[in-house]
DNA sequence: GCCTTGTTTTGGTCTGACCAAATTGGAAGG
DNA sequence: CCTTCCAATTTGGTCAGACCAAAACAAGGC
């Protein structure tokens, strides 16, 4: 149905490697500084070719939590590595680290608050006549997460889109295909109240309309604080 | 001197056609879904091994702009790649797209506010007074990129260990992984003037003093924002 | 103890081969 | 003429064994 979800299909044999060698150094199992087994020595514990596990430390070097050089490949910090590690990471423990979750939906609703309050400054009239009217499709589906998922996303889309920056774009791609995904997988998943969703977009529409980026902030803050809470939740229970 | 500038050292073969081919890519020389040459040709082509070529290209999925499947490898769209692209995009002119800069800049600032605020929100007494300090320890120095540089980066250090948040910290890492080594390379090296730096040192101080987010925000806006003129200028120039 | 050596280890690369899955192209059928 | 279906080919994934240069190591000389 979806087709924004490609499904990576990591069961090859080097990204499997990489996997495991990638967690067990999150785990913290090499102290930074350190040197990783030598590829042959590595080949030998996974039962594969040399090139397969050069392959796989390729991979973990590209997200910078080792550092290969001639003489051998040396375990950097967490804090060093790339953002490509918070998915990993959050995948550690049986469930995901309640303190890592917050930072994640606060980093998210910073960004969002910067390209919401970015795009209404650069829209056109039209187009935030259109932003109001996407919202205003939206409001028979408060209730149904299902439903208002997509539209909500779409939306974003198109905020996203008049905003024009790519930058906060890849951001947001690399924390999404970290985060979404692993914190779909949370079920029941949460879900918020109609009032606070009416509230929400509400807000979002007198802000477009007004052209207002504090009305606009404040919506959106309150909304993922909303959602932090929400997961906080979810994440203690079950 | 600086320890924390490790060289790359990128002069291995399959760094060297990764970085050819990415280019290629990025500069639209595939279509978004074309499929892009077998490894043996691009072995052929590089005069390469086929292993050195897998490599390479096991890197370019990695920042996600190439989806490997058996029968083929095909070209992925820009905006849906990783961070790590936006240092070669940068690269791709003789000049960095002014543009794309400003959207770096932009990025910079939000998060800067961000961490900034947060950790103010956070920091003890004992911690604020030990900013506040390295503030005042940098007033001799205003006037010195090279002298004033280096205390400022340690304060933004300080702030970020205070915020707390990894997130916002890896994304940093990534941003500056891409952009910071790049513009520096912009020479000569513009720098802003003493009375907006002494506005932008004292702004801090206050806001930290007071524990009053709304100020540092301001100071650190006005601070980017004089950076995005400024380097907005060295690019059109020379 | 410090510096210089020779040896070993390690990453980087190459060649050539095999397998399974995907692509492709043409033949058969409508 | 178009569709359907099935080989033949191509392509990625992996393996094995080999060579080189640079780094790490260990032993010797100062």
């Amino acid at each position: 149905m979806n087709s924004m979800t490609p499904a990576p299909a990591s069961l090859t044999r080097s990204h499997e490697i990489a996997a495991v060698l990638q967690e067990e150094i999150l785990r913290g199992q090499f102290r930074p500084g350190e040197r990783l087994p030598s590829e042959r020595d590595l080949a030998a514990r996974f039962e594969a070719s040399r090139g397969a596990v050069r392959e796989a430390l390729s991979q973990i070097e590209q997200v910078r939590l080792i550092d290969i050089q001639p003489g051998g490949a040396r375990i950097k910090e967490v804090k060093e590595a790339s953002i490509s590690v918070l998915g990993p990471l959050l995948s550690l423990g049986e469930k995901p680290d309640a303190h890592l979750v917050d930072q994640f939906i606060d980093t998210f609703s910073v960004l969002t608050r910067f390209t919401a309050t970015r795009a209404i400054e650069l829209a056109s009239d039209e187009q935030r006549a259109g932003l109001v009217e996407q919202l205003d499709e939206m409001k028979p589906f408060i209730g149904s997460v299902e439903e208002l998922q997509p539209r909500m996303h779409e939306l974003f889309v198109q905020l996203d889109r008049i905003a024009d920056n790519l930058v906060v774009r890849l951001i947001s791609n690399d924390l999404q295909a970290q985060f979404v995904e692993r914190m779909l997988a949370l079920q029941p998943r949460p879900s918020l109240g109609a009032e606070k969703l009416e509230a929400f977009v509400a807000g979002m529409r007198e802000g477009i309309e007004k052209r207002d980026g504090e009305i606009l902030s404040a919506a959106l803050r309150s909304h993922f604080l909303a959602m932090r809470t929400l997961v906080a939740q979810a994440l203690v229970q079950e």
